[in-house]
This record gives structure tokens, sequence and C-alpha cells, in this order.
DNA sequence: GGAGCCATTAGCCATTGGTCTAGTTACGAC
DNA sequence: GTCGTAACTAGACCAATGGCTAATGGCTCC
């Protein structure tokens, strides 16, 4: 019996997904939340099988959230469902590990479908323009570390090293070793300039192809 | 017999634009250039009535280019043309001193309008669904002063302290003293949290009101 | 002329940021 | 098992940042 968490402030779209989720998954247990922060605590209260995650969370900046999630939680497969469904904004889910991308627009019969795919572990996304946009600065964001990670959100929130060691339990010195990782992995030089880098991770593409 | 000078990387709205402007001012000297760069030299060159700028040129930032620009030559009035139009872009254009917004989609009609209304010293820009939208991050930037502006900016790319006292042929302790001054007017404390702030020079609105 | 604002620089000092080095653990490959 | 790799941790050391005071000169608005 798979246990599934929604995590969308849009009460009646999370009424779409439970009845979604109940054709593709009868048996599954499913809880309901409206913040990023409820949809932490259910992942800490135990495995999860699948994370419906809305991008626009009270909350939660974008990407941020997804990449947050992934990082303390690697194990749970995490959907993210989105009004917005640009090339970009997909192809950016997807770098940062969803396991699948659901449009709002969709239908309930494409819900279903892509649940189904998604729960039996496969990637469920819309078709895509092209397959790869190689070097992107969402892979190399992707290939941090999740301690890597939770530093990067830290800086991006403009918190200092000693906040960030604080909240995360540890010592201002592992805060700097991380960063000089993140620099490394993000071609930059300081944490300036990987702010302006992870802009990605909250920010509309500029200019979304097509 | 005024000088005119269009930036747009775009030919055949270049064109487009001076047809509009032999109508509006027939007497006019224009002078076009496809980048950023191109516009600075004409400013640097002597007095110019009017400078039509594309916002997204291929060496400028966004509002970046506004703000530099205003910066640089405060004197010379600055129309945005933009091919987008939401209210957003429009209100924080004219936030950034810019004397008139300019529709990419607008009619030749329109623009000669447009033009003529600028070109006598008011402002021009599409109907906005409000007047003033409050205590707004552009506004506290649009408070800067020049040197400030551009020192910002400076930070915006993630340049050192040193480095941006280079390009700007003064000493570090100038830079220094104006970032005080540009951290007491944006209400932060370091420079990571000025160039997050600062994201609205360069990022389109996350939700574009209407 | 004086008041006020801006730009500029210097010097000093505390805090913060970043690199280097290094020890520990975990995990998969052989 | 143990070897290698990657991640997490931290201390030492130096560079960069930011707040402060103080001084100079230019400028505009009363």
């Amino acid at each position: 019996m798979d246990r599934i968490v929604i995590a969308d402030d849009h009460p009646l779209f999370r009424a779409a997904l439970a009845t979604a989720l109940m054709r593709a998954a009868p048996m599954a247990a499913i809880e309901e939340t409206s913040s990023l922060a409820g949809a932490r605590a259910a992942l800490s209260a135990g495995p999860v099988d699948l994370l419906l995650l809305d991008l626009k969370l009270s909350d939660s900046e974008g990407f941020a959230g997804l990449a947050g999630i992934r990082a303390d939680f690697p194990a749970a497969p995490v959907a993210i469902v989105s009004a917005s469904e640009d090339d970009g904004t997909v192809r950016r889910a997807l770098a940062f590990g969803a396991a699948g991308f659901i449009p709002k627009s969709a239908t309930l019969a494409n819900m279903v479908e892509a649940l189904e795919t998604i729960l039996a572990g496969d990637v469920w996304a819309p078709a895509l323009t092209e397959v790869a946009p190689a070097e992107s600065m969402e892979s190399r964001i992707a290939s941090l570390t999740p301690s890597q990670l939770k530093i990067l959100i830290g800086l991006q929130q403009g918190r200092l090293n000693k906040q960030i060691a604080f909240d995360l339990g540890v010592t201002e010195a592992t805060i700097k070793a991380h960063l000089t990782g993140v620099f490394k992995k993000l071609g930059v030089h300081n944490r300036t300039q990987a702010v302006i880098a992870a802009q990605a991770l909250t920010t509309q593409a500029l200019f979304p192809q097509a």
C-alpha cells in the first residue's frame, strides 16, 4: 500500500489530484498539506512513496523547495505539479531530480496516466521540444551534494555562514569548506557570484523557449 | 534640430522606429546602433535629445542597462522600447527614470504619437491598471545616487570592491563608503542581500500582474 | 553666504569570507 | 576483507568586507 502526499495550496486542485490518485492507485493512503513545511513533516514521519509538489507554495520559492526536499529526502520520489508548463520549467524540474511533471492544465485522464507511470518508477513529463541543452547551470546545481545544496539555499536567502552553520548544526568552518566545493562546481569565485548563478533556483526563464 | 539615437538589435525594428521618427521629428538627426556600448558611445560624443533603448540588447541585462545609462547621463531622456509590455515591466522602466515606454506591438501611428509626446518633454506610457504600488524595491533602487547605482551594478556582476574601484577609477575606500549608503537605502546588511534585492534590475516579475 | 547633499579619500578595526590542509566516516569495487 | 572515492567535518591562516570617524571639494537651493 502506497503512502502518497499531496502538497498544494489550492484545495480544489488537491481534490482533483486525490481523485486522479484514487483511480491510479486505489489502495494508496493519501495525505494532504498546503505548505512545504507540511510536506517536510510528512516526509520526516516516515517513508513516502510519492510526493506531489506544487512549485508555488506560500512558504517555498520555486525550485528551491524541490531542491531542498531532494537534499533532505533523496529517497522519496517527487512529482511536480505546476500551473506553468513551459519547456524551461519542465526541464529544470527534471534537472533537479523530479520524477515527473504534471501540468495543472492536464485532463483527469492524463493525470491518471501520469501518476500510474510515475508510481511504476518511470519518469513522466510533457513532450520536450529538445532533449538535452548541454552544460546548463541547472545541471551544475543538480550535481551538488545535499549539504552543498542546503548551504547554497542559505546563501540565496542572504544568510551569514554563521547563521547557516547554526541552522544546520555544524561549525562555521564546515560551511566554509562546503562553500568552496559549491564555488568549484558552479564555476564561480565567491558567494555573490554563487547567488547570481543560483537565480536558476527561483527565477522564471527570462525567455522561455517556445 | 534634435539628435536622436536608436539602440535596438533588430534591424527591421530600427527601421520602423526611424520611420516613425521621420514623421514625429522630420528635422532630427538619427543615429542607429545595435548595442548598449554603441548607445553609450553616442551619448559620450555629445548631448542627445532622445535615446530609444531596447530593453533586450546583447550586451545589456534588462533594467541594468537603463539604470547604468541614467547614472552616467542623467540629462539624456531615455525611452524604452520593448517587446514585453506587461504592467510590471512598464512600471519598473518608469521607476528607473525612463521618459517613456513604447511597446514593440504598437502601431506606427501610436509610435509617432508617443515620440511626439516624449520629445515635447512629457512622459508617455501604456495605460497602467494602477498608479503607485507604494514602497517597492524598485523605488528604493531608483533612490540611489548615480555612483551608488553603478556600484550596485558592479556587485550584481559579482565583482570585488577592488575591481569595481578600478573600473570606476576611484579608490576602494570610495566603493566602501558608497556601499554603506547602498545598504542603508536598500535596507540590507551585506552585499549578498543587496544582490538579491537588486534582482529587480534584471529579473522579470515572477508574477506579472495582469 | 550658509545649509545640505554628494563624491571622494584615508585610517582603523572588528567581522566575515575563503583557501588549504587534514581527519573521519560511509560505501561500492575488487 | 581493503582499496579508492566521495562526503562531511573542522582548525589555521590570510584576504575581503563593512562600520566608523574625519576631512576636502563641488554643487544646488534658499
